[in-house]
DNA sequence: ACCTAAGCGAGACGGTACGTCTGGTCTTTCT
DNA sequence: AGAAAGACCAGACGTACCGTCTCGCTTAGGT
C-alpha cells in the first residue's frame, strides 16, 4: 500500500490511526454484502462510524479506497515451499484462488480494473498496489526453485524480470479469468493441469505437481 | 447474441428493427467516451435517437446492454492459418490484444464482469456469449494443428475439452492481465514469449512461433 | 404568484398540478415548524410526498419557492369597508398585523426578504408577488373613501401613484418595523395611534377610527 | 454592545482585545462581499487572521456576531439640528436610508431579523442592540423641537414613551421597507414627502422640511 | 525564575443539507 | 400497440459548513 499521507503536519489534530483500520474494514464488509456496484461510501462511513468527510478527506473516491481494502487481501498469500516447483506454483495457485472465491475479492478486484480501464492514476495505483507487491511471490519461487537445482541462475537481469512478468500474467491472469470469467471452479484438479502445463513450458521437462510419479 | 423477443406478437406497430443495431452502436460509442461507470442509459438512448422506454422494453438494463454490445467486437476474431500451431496462437494472441486496446472493449468488458460477480444470470449470459462463444478459435486451432500433425488426436472427448478450456483460460486470461491489470504493452515480444511457453507446455517441443529456427 | 411555465409543452407526461398545491402546503408547514433558516428542500420534498427532483424542477431554489408560498397568505387581505377611512386603514393594519403573528409569515418573510439584498432577480419576484399585488388595498382604501367623499379626487396620476407608494411603505413598514423587529405588539390601541398619526398627515384632518368623536 | 464576559477571570492568558475588533471588521467585509446566507463564520475567522475556535470563544453563533457588528453601524446617526424639526426628520430618514444604501446593513440587518422570528433571545439583543439604542435619536429630535416651542411639553410620560415607539417604528420602517422590501430609492423626495406626512400627523401643521414655504 | 491556567492557531472530527445526476417507471400524445 | 418525450420517485454523489475536539505552542499573573 502507498502512503496516502504525503507530507506529515506538525500543527492542528492528527488523523485518527483507528479510523483508517475500521475504514478498510467496513469497505470490505460492504464489499462482502453489496457489491462494487452497489457499495457506497456513505454507507461505507457508517458501517465503519465515521463521518463522510472523514474518508473523501483521505481517499479520493470509492475507486482507490478500494484498491486498499483489497490489496491487503492478497498480502496473506505466501509461498508454501512444499518440496518442488511443481508443488509450490500449485499451492500458490490454489490460495490465489481461495482469495478470489472470497466475495470481497471477487467483488471489488473486478470492479477497480473495469475504472481503471479509463483512469491512468488509478490503473498506477492498482499495479504499485497489487500487482508488483505480490510478483514477489514469482521471484521467491524461482529462487527457491534454483536453490534446490530445479532452475538454472539467471544469466541476464532484464530477462528474468520479464519471465517475472511473463509468468505472473499467466499465472495470476489463468485463475482470474478462470475464476471470474470462465466462472469455473479453480479446484486441485485444474490447479494440476495449470501447474503442469506451466512447468513444462518453463522448464521442459514434465514433472507432477504433487512430486509424485 | 441470444434472442430477446421470445414470441414474435402479431398486432401494434412492429419493433424498429433499426433502432436494435443504432442502440448497440450507440452503447459502444457511449463506452468510448464515458468509459464503463459514467455510461447512462438515458445518454445511450439519446444518441441512438431513442426513447429510454425503447431500450428498457428490449434489455432489462445496462449490463445486458453492454454484453451484448461488446459480444459482438469479440466475433472477428479470426484463427489466421499461418502454416504452423505457433504463429496460429500467436497471431490470436496479437488480435486478442488489438480488441483489447480498443476503448469500447476495455471499458465495458471488465465493467460487465465485475457486475456478473453478483449477478449469476449476468454471468451465464456472459459465458454464452463472450466466453463459449470464443473458445470455437482453440477448438479450430487445435483441429487445424491435428490436420498438420502438430498434435496428436485426442482420445478421450472429456478431456479434449477440459484442455480447451484450460488453454482457452490461460491464454485469455494473460493477455487480459496483461493489457488491463498489469498495464504493460502486448507487444509482439510478448506475445512471442507467452506462445513459447505455452507450445512447450502442451506440446513438450520447443516450436519458434513464426516457423524460423 | 408569476408563472413558473414559460411556454406550455405538447409532449411528454404533463406536470402535476396536484404537487405544485402540495409543495407550497409542505413549504408553510415547515416554516411553522423549523422556521427559515432550517428549512430544507429535501424536507418539504418529503413532506408533500414528492421528489426533491419534482420541486428543483420547479423552483430555483429555497427562496423563490418560499416567496410563492408566503405570498400567497397576503392574498386574504381585505378592505372591510367600515363606513370610514379611519376605520377601513385600522382593520386593514390589524389584518396584516395578524397575518404577520402566524408563524408562516413572519418565519418566512424576513428570510426572503434578507436574501433579496443580494439577489436582483429575488427583489423582483418579491415586488412583484407581494408588494405590488398588495398595493390593491391602498388602491382601493382610497377609492372608497374618494367616493365617500372623505379624500379629494385625484387631479396628477403620477403624484397619486407616488402617493400610494409613500403610503403602502409607511402602513407595511409601520407594521412589520413594530411587529418583527421591535417585538412588540400591534394591538388594537397601537393600531388606533398609528391610524390617526397617518390619516391626520393625509388629510390634515383628525377623525377617529372607530368613527367616535 | 453589550458585555460578553460575564464574570472576569483572574488566571490564565487574557483575551486578546485586537481580534475582537478585528473579527467584527472582517464580519463587516464578509457581509459585504457574500450577504448574510453565504457569510461563513470559518471565513470570517479566515479574514480576521484568527482561529475558529476563538470566535466560538465569544460568539454563541452566527447570528450573535453580525447582531453585534451591524449594530455599531447604526451608531453614527445624529440629529442634524437643522433648524426645524421637519428638517430634523427628514435628516435622519436620509441617513438612515445611507446606512441601509450600504450592503454590509442591508445584508445583516435582515438576516437577524429573520432568525429572530424564531428565536427569543436574538429578538432580545436585537432590541436591545439597535431598535432601544437608536430612539434616543426621536427622543433628541423632540426635545429639541419643544425647545423651540414646535412641539409642546409632554402632559403623560406613559403617553410620551408610547408616542416615541410609535413614531420610530413609523419612521424606521417605513425607510425599512422601502429600501429592503419595495426596492424603490428613498432620495430627497420622497424623503420629504414622508416627513410631511410625519410631520403633519403628529402636529396637525403643515410644515415644508427645508424651512422653505 | 518558575508554574499554571487560559488563550491561541491549526485542522481533523461527526453531522447535516446542499443541488445534481442517474436508474427505472409512468403517463401523456402522436404514429 | 409502439415510440418519443419528459415528468416522476428514489437515492447516491461529492462539497460545504456547522460546532466540537484535540493537538502543541504562547502568554500572562501568581508565586
Amino acid at each position: 500500500m502507498q502512503s496516502r499521507t504525503p507530507a506529515p503536519r506538525a500543527t492542528g489534530r492528527p488523523r485518527s490511526a483507528a479510523a483508517d483500520a475500521a475504514i478498510l474494514a467496513a469497505t470490505r464488509a460492504a464489499l462482502v454484502e453489496l457489491g462494487w456496484s452497489r457499495l457506497t461510501l456513505g454507507d461505507v462511513a457508517t458501517r465503519a462510524g465515521v463521518a463522510k468527510t472523514t474518508l473523501y478527506r483521505r481517499w479520493a473516491g470509492k475507486h482507490e479506497l478500494v484498491v486498499d481494502a483489497v490489496a491487503e487481501l492478497f498480502d496473506e498469500l505466501r509461498v508454501p515451499d512444499r518440496g518442488s516447483l511443481a508443488a509450490d506454483i500449485e499451492g500458490v495457485v490454489l490460495q490465489f484462488a481461495a482469495i478470489l472465491a472470497r466475495p470481497e475479492a471477487r467483488n471489488g478486484l473486478m470492479g477497480v480494473v473495469a475504472e481503471a480501464a479509463r483512469d491512468d492514476a488509478l490503473r498506477e495505483r492498482i499495479r504499485g498496489s497489487i500487482v508488483e507487491r505480490q510478483k514477489r511471490l514469482v521471484v521467491e519461487g524461482r529462487a527457491r526453485a534454483q536453490a534446490r537445482g530445479e532452475l538454472p541462475p539467471e544469466e541476464d537481469p532484464r530477462t528474468a524480470a520479464r519471465t517475472v512478468d511473463l509468468i505472473f500474467d499467466m499465472v495470476a491472469g489463468a485463475v482470474v479469468h478462470r475464476c471470474l470469467v470462465s466462472s469455473q471452479p479453480a479446484d486441485a484438479d485444474w490447479a494440476g493441469s495449470l501447474t503442469r502445463v506451466l512447468l513444462l513450458g518453463i522448464t521442459g521437462a514434465a514433472q507432477n505437481p504433487a512430486g509424485s510419479v
